[in-house]
DNA sequence: ATTTCCATTGTAAACAGTTTCATATTTACC
DNA sequence: GGTAAATATGAAACTGTTTACAATGGAAAT
């Protein structure tokens, strides 16, 4: 590999002249440009950014901490963070935290190690003050975990609200809320606008709390079986949605004739299931790339308009509510 | 933040000495080491990569290069390379090439500027010549793109001679196989193993070509409305499935009593249409995990013993196919 | 003619580490 | 007691860049 050196003695020139010319900064003669240019070409350098890096203090890469891979959302929400971070020249650092903490401290040190320039977190993180102390640009998603800490979340109150919206509008009376798990604040946040709708319509429902990964199928069949005048259901995820559906048809319901039932997520399978499952969708890689934004504009050191930026969320309807 | 000057100052040793404690190498006294020790404890003091890497020429990260990233398949492998790359100590640098080809070089040179330690393709590169050139350790993921490079991929010739061995067992003699696109080598090799099992047995069956992405519907329907006879049908992802399945409802046709439909991938969908999808499983994640472990044996310049990994699949029996 | 300023270039210090080599001390062995 | 080997440490060179500063020459201004 050759280095600014080999660059310079080919071209003739100094170091520095080389330097000036890779950066366009400071006078350079024409004629010696187009002699750098050559030798640069000729020898096909390339910047060792390492170098560059340790004198600058700037890495050009963030990192991005997540509890988990294997989830439509983070994917999502990366392509989007990747995208707009390759637009801009920025390395992308994955993390899977798996939920540890320890593991996510190491790799805090990690980035500490390697001058990232900036984090995104996506992760339930209890280590704020870790991050705070940092003092490296932070932006969080689909969650506030400090007032001080820019962030990109999905406008989970809207969701439910419009979910509620949607079910009273089509003439439920009878309805049930299939709960993700209520520590999480967006699935509190979710709750809240809807039972705000029903409140705001002379209506209430009944809770009922389900995991995300593996909803408790029994739980549901419980409910719906002992609840035979139920006429709308919200899940918050397409994949209680999708296990509703099958329950329902299982017991000779009918969808949405007799029950109309709402998903979050919009998941491929939401388009696959029988009848197709009306979903909130919530725009994950816009989330993304909002979130890379905000971090850009961190590390640049331009004020925020925005601290807490809420994407939008969209009802997207399918057959499982009537039109 | 602190640097090795700092460090040597405080426990008034020279740098040298310092380097030599945190690298646990070379001659260092035990009193001098605690002192050194505390030095750093004391000024929280960590040290810069970027320093090291400068002048090991080693960087503790590699690059994944994906063709997308929104899909299970690759980033179910991306939790498996993540998660062996941590153990190790390595940093996860991902790419999404969006196939384009443009894209991917550039990266190709972002990662020679980071002195990036090894490569992982899982993209359909065309650009090997240049992969070759560039002399970085390199393993390509779920196809073989050259003799000499390393490669992790699904046994995707036994899935398919598995899938038809199925159906062969359960009786099916109208057999249909809606493959994916047939540019894929992945997609070949299904047909392959599923055609020669076929054959072993006397059988042949017919071909219908889908996107992966957003298969064809109309196809799928004008195909099962004008076959009645059809009798097995195999898929080449659950998405296909799930589609094959939903038309068989439509047309009165009872799975999997009249019709057995296998599919493939084992996504999360395949357990929640109706009935449950029988299908064929990769084992993403150790692929992933599989391919992390031959690009650090690559990077450690150990010889490889097996270049060409072949990690096996499984049928995953469910509903839509006879006991 | 002298001074000032701009364009152009090079020298050398900085960035933060690792490692080679030299030197000093201790220990081991004959 | 003398020599070799092992232990312990520091000075300085090295990694490949960027940049502050100095030096030079020529043009413009006084």
């Amino acid at each position: 590999m050759a280095n600014i050196k080999d660059v310079a003695k080919r071209a003739n020139v100094s170091v520095a002249t080389v330097s000036r010319v890779i950066n366009n900064k400071g006078y350079v003669n024409e004629e010696t440009r187009i002699l750098v240019e050559n030798a640069i070409k000729d020898l096909k350098y390339i910047p060792n950014e390492f170098a560059r890096s340790l004198y600058k203090k700037v890495s050009k890469s963030i990192g991005v901490i997540f509890p988990h891979l294997s989830n439509s959302f983070y994917y999502n929400v990366l392509e989007g963070i990747e995208s707009f971070a390759f637009e801009i020249g920025y390395k992308v650092i994955i993390c899977n935290s798996h939920e540890d903490e320890i593991r996510e401290e190491e790799y805090l040190n990690q980035f500490i190690k390697y001058n990232i320039d900036g984090i995104i977190i996506g992760s339930n993180s209890n280590i704020i003050s870790r991050y705070k102390e940092l003092n490296i640009p932070m932006v969080s998603i689909d969650r506030i975990i400090d007032e001080e800490i820019p962030s990109v979340t999905s406008d989970n109150v809207a969701g439910g609200y419009l979910a509620g919206k949607k079910l009273i509008e089509q003439g439920c009376k009878h309805i049930v809320h299939f709960r993700g798990p209520s520590i999480l604040l967006t699935v509190k946040d979710r709750s809240s606008g809807f039972n705000r709708c029903l409140e705001e319509h002379g209506l209430s429902c009944n809770q009922v709390d389900l995991a995300f990964i593996n909803p408790e199928k029994e739980l549901i069949a419980d409910y719906l079986q002992s609840h035979e005048e139920t006429d709308g259901i919200f899940c918050d995820s397409d994949i209680i949605g999708a296990i509703v559906l099958s329950e329902l048809h299982r017991l000779g319901r009918r969808v949405p004739e007799q029950v109309q039932v709402i998903g979050y997520d919009n998941l491929l399978l939401s388009e696959l299931v029988i009848p197709k499952l009306t979903t909130i969708s919530q725009r994950m890689v816009e989330m993304g790339e909002e979130a890379m934004l905000s971090l850009h504009s961190l590390i640049q050191n331009e004020e925020l308009t925005n601290i807490h930026k809420l994407i939008p969320i969209e009802l997207i309807e399918r057959e499982s509510t009537k039109k």
